[in-house]
RNA sequence: GCCCGCGUGGUGGAAUGGUAGACACAGGGGACUUAAAAUCCCCAGGCCGAGAGGCCGUGCCGGUUCGAGUCCGGCCGCGGGUACCA
């Protein structure tokens, strides 16, 4: 019986690992403890493709783990709160709760016939009252220990519904539905203090060893760290405004100082007059994004007020209003230095302000025209200057030696800043975490008592109108002040669900706790030991998780050990696939479903209608986008090793990947193949040719180690061609039998956390006792790595001419001179003599004439 | 705009600074078969050449090095993030 039935073994193995429960986790004192986690889904109703690569991935690490022997948690949940359910509810009629559930009881339904090493006994979604009344607990503490805080934010404003937008609701500068024009608007709102952590979360950021450089650099950017120096300009009508700047250097450069429009003095200055309060409203259209403010045309109005140069009083600038000006960053005022600085070039060219070139380089001095000149901090610069006395210095010694200067004379200080900003966590929308405060007339903002949460979200709402459903609920808001007892109004702004998912990996150490955590779960199960994750989650979830983790540890939810939660991070590719779209009426983009789309060569047309399809390239798959792939009808007609095994060996598991089907059926042909070879091995008389072999034995120590570094590195895709390499070796080995049969078990054994069931059907037909998921791992014998013999190849100039074969410890001079008389050498030499003669050993030689 | 990546045959990709293209997919040829499926064997970066062999070749331009896909600088293209998508 060699015929490869993947439905019946795998229904039969999944059943087999369920009745040992060998994927349950228990803390125990007999072996070292693992925690692999894979970043949880959001419940969106299918699993792609990319949950099941990630996912694969991460049950490749467990499985490992499990075989070294390791105590391994791997567990599962759903990050469940979010828009999508509303807009589902808004655009169908039905509960985000119903659509939630709905579809976490499908996603579940499609990830178990992968056959994942998931502790399932542990799994929740954030929706849980059980799991957000812990987060409102854990808010009350934050509460408390002043890790939250309320002020102003602005947010986008639709001006015709009504309503707060996030920002993908907002396309080219409009509301989504309304299709009116976006503007921004100021909200009261909660705020984590992440920014009171910006030093320690970007110096911890050099103990994360195991983290990818890049997410570590990016993560540095983002909290951005700068020394620069802050003062302020006197205005000649009295008063002054403050600024800060990064490049004090160019301060001889000035030719204007900008506020933004939310800067005090420009809405002071609206207050009187109508120009400056009509600029104002121009500046407040468009989203809150940083892309949108940053591509925004600059534009800019004169105040008609002036302030006075620190350094020549009078010398007077104009102050302008510009909208280029962020108020979250620094003082929300600058300097403009057009020479030096691009944005404010183009800005003092379109309203015709002066450019005063405050440098030369030392080698090239063409004067600013269009390009502004940024002095490099590490290019030594001529300084034209007449006050500090440098002549010429770096860029960095001449705004160190300015600081300092305006330190001396009093009207400056250097000031260190970081570009984070705070948390903001509140959200005007129904589907997410309830804040658990209270207003109440009399005690002001008050929190919630811990014994009254969770405070649950109401099941009797509906979305037949935008807005917050809890805002119109006829008596949810209303409840007693917890502090007087007076009447009161909830609280309806919910969280962030950010907020949701930078917890939940200490949460599954205790999953049922009617705390947050359990101090002897957490202490025994954190950290993380690896994290598996898409790369777009590079800054926010990683940042905010590590944020959390600290204010965790200060209201006494973790250890000190996991402020750190991850200690090893892997960040795969995405996958993606086209986009295929069409406009409605309105020119609105309108997603269609790969499976909805027929493409031919000269373009796309939807299947049903015939109507003309744009195809967008390529982007990461998302619900909202629809172009998503389902891996279902794979695994239904090849089964889930086939999925498993085709997904870990199409890439290397960090870079994107473009989405295509073809090549999983060579991945089914392949284990159909490997079955078939390992069960005739099985089947075969040990006694009729016994006998060991040692190529075959040598060939499968390699491939011992290659494939053990290769799922340690998450180097899966070169660890499963080596696989297709052994297993070609095999079947062609003329070796005795007993060799074969330890051949054929170990490549079912390094098989296994790729392929586990169908492993587990080779390792029982080979005889073996138990199950090979708990089976110890192969381990290589050194001795047998090595051949006697190498292949050196020998170069001419760089330029690869000839290969012998040598003993493997031949010294250099020997190697050398076996080179040399090599006859394709002599050849090509052609009588020129050798220069020198570069023996790498065990390598490569190269002659250099 | 800004920050971070990525770019290698027809395709997915391999390659501690050391033989570029492992291992596959698609393709071509062959064996087996009445035929097909399945399976097995062989070929295969481009150009020139009968062959031996030669030249070119890892997005583009330049640099470091005995030697660069790999390191450095500058471009181009694509992707991710950009604080209310998750």
């Amino acid at each position: 019986m060699s015929r490869y039935s993947a439905a019946e073994i795998e229904a039969k193995w999944q059943k087999a690992w369920d009745e040992a429960g060998v994927f349950r986790a228990e803390r125990s004192q007999d072996k070292p403890k693992y925690y692999v986690l894979e970043m949880f889904p959001y419940p969106s109703g299918r699993i792609h493709m990319g949950h099941v690569r990630n996912y694969t991935m991460g049950d490749v690490i467990a499985r490992h783990r499990l075989a070294t022997g390791h105590n391994v948690l791997h567990p599962m949940g759903w990050d469940a709160f979010g828009m999508p359910a509303e807009n589902a509810a808004m655009a169908s009629g039905g509960h985000p709760k119903d659509w939630t559930y709905g579809n976490i009881a499908d996603m579940r339904g499609q990830m178990k016939p992968l056959g994942l090493s998931i502790d399932w006994s542990r799994e929740f979604a954030t929706c849980d009252p059980e799991y957000y009344g812990q987060q409102q607990a854990l808010f009350l503490d934050f509460l408390e220990k002043g890790l939250v805080y309320r002020k102003n934010a602005v947010v986008n404003w639709d001006p015709v519904d009504m309503t707060v937008l996030a920002n993908e609701q907002v396309i080219d500068g409009k509301g989504w539905r309304s299709g009116a024009e976006v503007e921004r608007r100021e909200l009261t709102q909660w705020f984590f203090r992440i920014s009171d952590f910006s030093e320690e979360l970007l110096e911890a950021l050099g103990s994360l060893d195991n983290w990818p450089a890049k997410v570590r650099l990016m993560q540095e950017n983002w909290i951005g760290k700068s020394r620069g120096l802050q003062f302020s300009f006197e205005r000649t009508d009295g008063g002054e405004i403050e600024v800060y700047t990064t490049r004090p250097d160019t301060l001889l450069g000035a030719s204007f100082v900008g506020i933004s429009p939310d800067h005090p003095l420009a809405k002071e200055l609206a207050e009187q007059s109508p120009e400056v309060a009509a600029f104002r409203a121009q500046c407040a259209k468009g989203g809150t994004t940083e892309e949108a403010l940053e591509k925004a045309e600059k534009l800019g109005l004169d105040t008609g007020l002036k302030v006075k140069h620190p350094l020549d009083p009078s010398w007077e600038l104009p102050v302008w209003i510009a909208n280029f000006i962020l108020m979250d960053y620094g003082t929300g005022a600058i300097f403009g230095c057009p020479a030096h600085d691009q944005r404010d070039l183009d800005f003092c060219r379109k309203y015709d302000l002066p450019v005063i070139d405050t440098f030369f380089a030392l080698n090239d001095s063409t004067p600013v025209e269009t390009e502004a000149f940024v002095p490099p901090k590490t290019d030594r610069v001529k300084w034209v200057d007449h006050f500090t006395g440098i002549d010429v210095a770096t860029g960095q010694e001449a705004i160190d030696a300015t600081i300092d200067y305006a330190e001396k004379h009093g009207w400056g200080t250097g000031v260190t800043k970081y570009r984070l900003r705070d948390w903001g966590l509140s959200r005007q929308r129904y589907w997410g975490c309830p804040i658990p405060v209270v207003h109440c007339d009399t005690c002001g903002v008050v929190p919630e008592k811990k014994e009254n949460l969770p405070v649950r979200l109401p099941d009797d709402v509906s979305f037949d109108q935008p807005g917050n459903p809890l805002d119109r609920h006829p008596t949810w808001r209303d409840c007693e002040c917890p502090n007087c007892g007076a009447p009161a109004k909830r609280e309806t702004d919910t969280m962030d669900t950010f907020v949701d998912s930078s917890w939940y990996f200490a949460r599954f150490t205790a999953p049922r706790a009617e705390t947050p955590t359990v101090m002897e779960d957490a202490t025994y199960w954190m950290n993380v030991d690896q994290y598996i994750g898409g790369i777009e989650h590079a800054i926010l979830h990683l940042l905010y998780s590590r944020f959390f983790a600290r204010a965790m540890h200060i209201c006494g939810h973790l250890p000190e050990k996991a402020i750190e939660p991850f200690d090893a991070l892997f960040t795969q590719g995405m996958v993606t696939h086209a986009i295929y779209v069409t406009r409605d009426e309105n020119d609105r983009p309108v997603y269609h479903f790969p499976e909805d789309v027929e493409v031919h060569e000269s373009g796309a047309r939807l299947g049903a209608t015939g109507e003309e399809v744009e195809i967008v390239p390529s982007a990461k798959m998302s619900k909202s986008k629809k172009n998503v792939v389902d891996p279902v009808n794979i695994i239904s007609a090849y089964g889930a090793d086939t999925a498993r095994w085709f997904v870990l060996s199409d890439s290397p598991p960090e870079r994107d990947v473009e989405w295509t089907a073809a090549g999983a059926e060579a991945a089914f042909k392949h284990l159909s193949r490997v079955c078939r070879i390992v069960t005739e091995i099985a089947e075969s008389d040990l006694a009729a040719n016994p006998g060991a072999d040692t190529a075959l034995l040598r060939e499968m120590h390699k491939t011992i180690h290659d494939v053990t570094g290769g799922v340690e590195s998450f180097g899966f895709n070169a660890a499963i061609a080596k696989l297709y390499a052994f297993t070609n070796t095999l079947s062609k080995s003329q070796a005795g039998a007993e060799a074969r049969r330890e051949a054929a078990t170990v490549l079912v054994q390094l098989m296994s956390p790729m392929t586990p069931h169908l492993a587990e059907e080779l390792w029982a037909r080979l005889g073996h006792e138990g199950l090979v998921t708990t089976a110890p791992w192969p381990v290589a014998d050194a001795a047998m790595l090595v051949d006697d013999t190498i292949t050196l190849p020998i170069q001419i100039n760089g330029k690869r001419r000839a290969e012998i074969e040598v003993p493997k410890d031949m010294d250099k001079a020997e190697v050398e001179k076996a080179a040399l008389a090599n006859d394709a050498v002599i050849r090509s030499l052609d009588g020129a003599q050798p220069k020198k003669v570069i023996v790498v050993p065990g390598r490569i030689v190269n002659v250099v004439i």
